[in-house]
DNA sequence: CTGATTTTGGAATTTTTATTCCAAACCCGC
DNA sequence: GCGGGTTTGGAATAAAAATTCCAAAATCAG
């Protein structure tokens, strides 16, 4: 078999082998698959490392692919390294360059603004209402999280961190109009996520919690939002829009941080 | 004299020494100056050919910038050019360990986690593959969307951008058990996301679609993925855990490129 | 033009890096 | 468990690269 002559034709053969291939080949090829961009300035041993296995196994490695050992693979990643585009701020230009409305420049557009909304909530987070969301939180038994529409992605994910950190939390998602709101107990808490325009079922289970007694944590836009006067803390997230849809990067982060405390308060 | 301490520093002496250098020494430093990309790849042998000096001139001129030697010398640009991946695993047990896992703290790692990939995603986006994926999209009946666990999320939100973009689709999500591999027709196309641990029922469904002849688009996190095999094109993200948990900021701000991209396409 | 000083080229040496090879460990079907 | 083939790790070797050193060439002041 002889040797990949460009890096399209590298990542082929690479997606061909990976599977079938026995343990130690294998993190070779996650690792380089992962590492692309190292192997140019790199040495067998530092690559072998990365990947944790013995250098010989990286040679393995390469020949398998199709070279006839490191220094040639290493040549194809060498003769097309380019390192302008290190510069994220170039590069999204050069996105952009494709003209508005393609896909490139599209992909552009969302990443800046999900960085810009990173940016903006590591500013304006409040961090006081964060403890005390944590503390609520960390002491009551089930999580009760509810988000309907563009917040359900967050609500579902919040679950699923909570899932695997062994925290007892049920996602009401209205599936099959199934209204679970006696499930929510004395000692419980909620978590609602909503914003601009609000969605009355969250906005309705989030006041039945409040109604019971229950502690609300509110995840939402806009102070003044309906959510903010049902929620003892509530969190806002300054999430930009791009066209009529949002990043989520802030939200997502936001909850998961809360979502990660909370599993580490609990031990 | 002792080595500069960043590539910023570097051209500051560079600068300064360019000026009074003897002839061989001139060249090199005007060799250098103007390839100053090449040096985290190359070896002496070749720069000093591309110099047009022998070996030692350009052994000779490294001392001179300060460096002991032309290998600490390739030390500064490789170690600047590659993107210092920062260790989130071991960085969240620090966290924990100094007790600093204060809720602020771990929202800044997740806000800088999200960044991070969202970068690394601009740069790294591969625009030929995110546009074959859209014209397949853009030409298919109804787009079946699969992804579960972490990847739900990111199913989830698709379907909504597609749905308020009056674009056919359908949430494979697996709820109630109901299985409906059989409502993919001919001429409809699956989107597939996953990421490592790769889950069983998103490969099954994307290989009954290609099985089908059905055009299966992947999102997953590398190009080993076994969805790889699966997908004609396949979209790959370069997304950050941090501890075991992913922001998800970079598949989504793709996800959500791909669907506008796609809604605008249809029209 | 001469002698002192700097600069230069390349061969010799040292260090690092890549590569090979083989015995031990591991799997897998029986 | 037992014998087949595979896979693995590491020590040994080969190759390549970096670095040094010194004699020859060039430069320059007087």
């Amino acid at each position: 078999m002889s040797a990949p002559a460009s890096i399209e034709e590298f990542r082929n053969r690479l997606a061909d082998l990976s599977e079938g291939l026995p343990k130690r080949l294998r993190q070779c090829a996650d690792y380089i698959a992962a590492n692309t961009d190292r192997i140019a300035v790199s040495t067998v041993a530092e690559l072998a490392a990365g990947a944790d296995v013995p250098p010989s196994a990286l040679m393995r490695f390469c020949q398998i692919i199709g070279f006839s050992g490191f220094s040639e693979m290493q040549r194809l990643f060498r003769e097309a390294y380019s390192p302008g585009w290190p510069d994220y701020s170039t590069r999204l230009r050069n996105l952009k360059d494709n003209g508005a409305g393609s896909p490139a420049a599209l992909l552009a557009e969302f990443v800046e603004a999900g960085r810009l909304s990173l940016e903006q909530l590591a500013k304006s987070a409040d961090e006081a209402a964060l403890s005390q969301a944590v503390a609520q939180l960390a002491g009551a038994g089930t999580l009760h999280v509810v988000g309907l529409r563009r917040a359900y992605p967050v609500a579902s994910y919040l679950t699923y961190v909570f899932e695997k950190m062994q925290v007892p939390a049920m996602l009401h998602d209205g599936a099959g109009k199934l209204d679970h709101r006696h499930a929510m107990r004395p000692g419980d808490a909620c978590i609602a996520i909503t914003f601009a325009p609000y969605s009355d079922e969250t906005l309705a289970l989030a006041g039945d919690a409040q109604a019971r007694g229950l502690p609300v944590i509110g995840i939402t836009d806009r102070l003044t939002s309906p959510l903010a006067k049902l929620s003892s803390p509530v969190l806002t997230v300054p999430e930009v829009d791009f066209g009529a849809f949002r990043s989520l990067s802030a939200t997502l982060a936001l909850s998961i941080a809360l979502a990660v405390a909370v599993g580490s308060a609990r031990g």
